[in-house]
DNA sequence: TATTGTTATACTCTATAACTATA
DNA sequence: TATAGTTATAGAGTATAACAATA
């Protein structure tokens, strides 16, 4: 009969708390953009080149309906050009527009305005360790961990 | 035109996605129990005595109509009792049966268990100090943090 | 036949509003 | 009148399945 931890002990369940209360007031942040925090993830994709969308459904390990929903509205925010393959005419291949680039700076301003909040009043070294542990323990974007 | 992080170092984007990670990890190894991940905390809030469905709404930071439908299901497990409070008979008491005691030890076992998980290959000093920074970035529970 | 993107549909989670029974 | 709990309903977010165009 061990004293049971309170469960605010457990790394898991402040994780999920954690992440949730982050998850809100990023999403709160966003809305001055027009944007929710999903499509920061298309946006984040996209720096390093084009993509197809189905390409990019597997890379953030969301189903590609979800993609289509996503673009829709990146593009109607004029941040992202659907532009059809010339040799496989079925893909689309998805660009980065100036606005989009734009965009993905101001969002990139919000998460570092974010952290900030999140970690006042946390030592300095501690929220350098607290980094370097998370990101350790991130599995790799697109492997979907299915049951 | 200063180098932008790559989004990973953003401590805000890491919890959503640990966050994320940790709550359907753990919603796959409740669902042994025949628990969702949000009932564990109607089992632990119930452990320091009864509480009233609207206390618990408050303290949970959900709204009441959701404690219905967990109280609902943790009354088909036989985890949770109501029981009409005898001087204000609009209230119901909500107590913890044996059975719920012993689901709340199977819960806690279950988030120790992915404690270890989560945590394999992380240096234990840096365990140690994940678990008191993330416990004092919390919010304190059912202070809503409301628009 | 298989694949890309799309649409239609459903399921989960949560919130709001209207309702009931008590006070 | 106000409050505790309930019900009905709606809105995000995501998933599956069927479908059209293309390979």
């Amino acid at each position: 009969m061990e004293p049971q931890q309170p469960w605010d002990d457990s790394v898991a369940f402040s994780l999920v708390r954690l992440g949730a209360v982050a998850h809100r007031r990023y999403a709160e942040l966003l809305s001055d953009l027009g944007l929710r925090p999903r499509q920061v993830g298309v946006l984040e994709q996209l720096r390093a080149g084009p993509m197809s969308q189905l390409e990019l459904a597997t890379t953030l390990g969301v189903t590609p309906s979800v993609v289509v929903d996503m673009v829709d509205e990146l593009e109607r925010l004029e941040a992202v050009r659907r532009v059809r393959d010339t040799v496989d005419r079925r893909r689309s291949n998805l660009e980065l527009t100036d606005r989009g680039r734009e965009l993905g700076r101001s969002t990139r301003e919000v998460a570092a305005g974010l952290d900030e909040e999140l970690l006042a009043g946390i030592d300095p070294d501690h929220a350098r360790t607290l980094r370097a542990v998370l990101r350790r323990m991130l599995p790799p974007r697109g492997l979907r961990q299915e049951a």
